[in-house]
DNA sequence: ATACTGAATATTTTATTGATTATTCATTAT
DNA sequence: ATAATGAATAATCAATAAAATATTCAGTAT
């Protein structure tokens, strides 16, 4: 087990209490207690509360990424498969989070209204993820499509109702689950040659 | 000038109200007022307050039906056309209605929360206005799908982000239309043979 | 009977206050 | 200098009271 820097520290005390409580009801002072410190020092490691937040946020979403970066390396699929498990991971993860874990949603709400760049970051990312599936395809010829970058947005844009935690209380998981099939089907119509 | 019934009185003074102070700020007493009646007398007409906005925003969302509609059945248009100048329309409206008429949005959010089925029943009347495209395309053969329910899910879907007015602050209206010309791009692609 | 009303009640909003919590800062310890 | 603190201030939240509003109903007018 090795040792922790002060910031490093704080984050750890602040991602158990914001899974276990919630972020809106964590105080500084909590977080500075399980660090046996005072309130006051937290403010020489972070600008504030919302910055703790948005840095935990962000491993949470990275993590995600991560997790998605597995799926589009994996020389074991098709893109076509790759693409498929791409859409299903993000509709699981989205559906899980709000469904399972409300703390983290809180805390993935107050971002989304306080700090969109956090979000707005994933996004990019999620993108960039998609543009390197669509360069993949277009090396082995799997699939075949005009500009790549209008391409990528497309897919992104079409997906997007699947990560968004506010959508999740429309529809049941298995109703999630076919709209995703369906709209994975057309795109993959899209992409492939049918020449 | 003809002359109105009483509930299309009613609705016709509740309608002026809501747009121009929103929903939640028109009280039962002013509506009355309008009509020269007593608040009590509404009940005689509407259950409640939900019920004269239910109407209202049905009646919103049947002229926008329409608006879609026309286009689905404009025999100048291509169903490519069509899908195009669907999708568009959507956005636009969703758009608009955000950007300069927050107190019709005002009143679609509170039937969201309070009145899901009327929120309902008007996806439902866009995906079969999809569903009626995708008929028609069939006819003349100029696109092809294996299953059309599925195929009118995946476009409903794909296009869903349009008609969410909580979306709308995210992007910038040429933003989201570059997204929906992507998107449309996409799906056309899917949906026209390449043979 | 049908359309309506005023007054009574129930529900929801709004305003006010007090308490909690975030944040700053002057100061102390190492 | 760097790390930390306690006490002061500012911002936010929660509880409550007060006011406004929705809804009901017993009764009046036609």
């Amino acid at each position: 087990m090795t040792e922790l820097d002060t910031p490093s520290q704080i984050l750890a005390a602040a991602e158990a209490r914001f899974s276990l409580y919630g972020y809106n009801k964590t105080t500084m002072a909590e977080i500075a207690g399980d660090c046996n410190m005072s309130a006051a020092n937290l403010y020489r490691y972070f600008e504030n509360k919302l910055d703790i937040g948005a840095a935990l946020a962000n491993q949470c979403l990275v993590e995600k990424e991560h997790g998605l970066e597995l799926i589009i390396t994996d020389d074991s699929k098709s893109c076509a498969e790759k693409l498929q498990a791409f859409i299903l991971y993000i509709l699981h993860y989205t559906y899980h989070h709000f469904d399972t874990s409300p703390k983290i949603s809180e805390l993935i709400e107050a971002m989304t209204d306080q700090r969109p760049e956090v979000m707005q970051s994933h996004r990019q990312s999620k993108l960039s993820l998609i543009h390197q599936l669509l360069e993949q395809s277009q090396e082995i010829g799997e699939f075949s499509f005009a500009d790549i970058d209008q391409t990528a947005e497309a897919i992104n844009t079409a997906i997007s109702i699947f990560y968004l935690p506010t959508i999740m209380p429309m529809f049941t998981l298995e109703e999630f689950e076919r709209k995703a099939d369906a709209v994975c089907t057309l795109l993959l119509n899209g992409l492939t040659h049918s020449g």
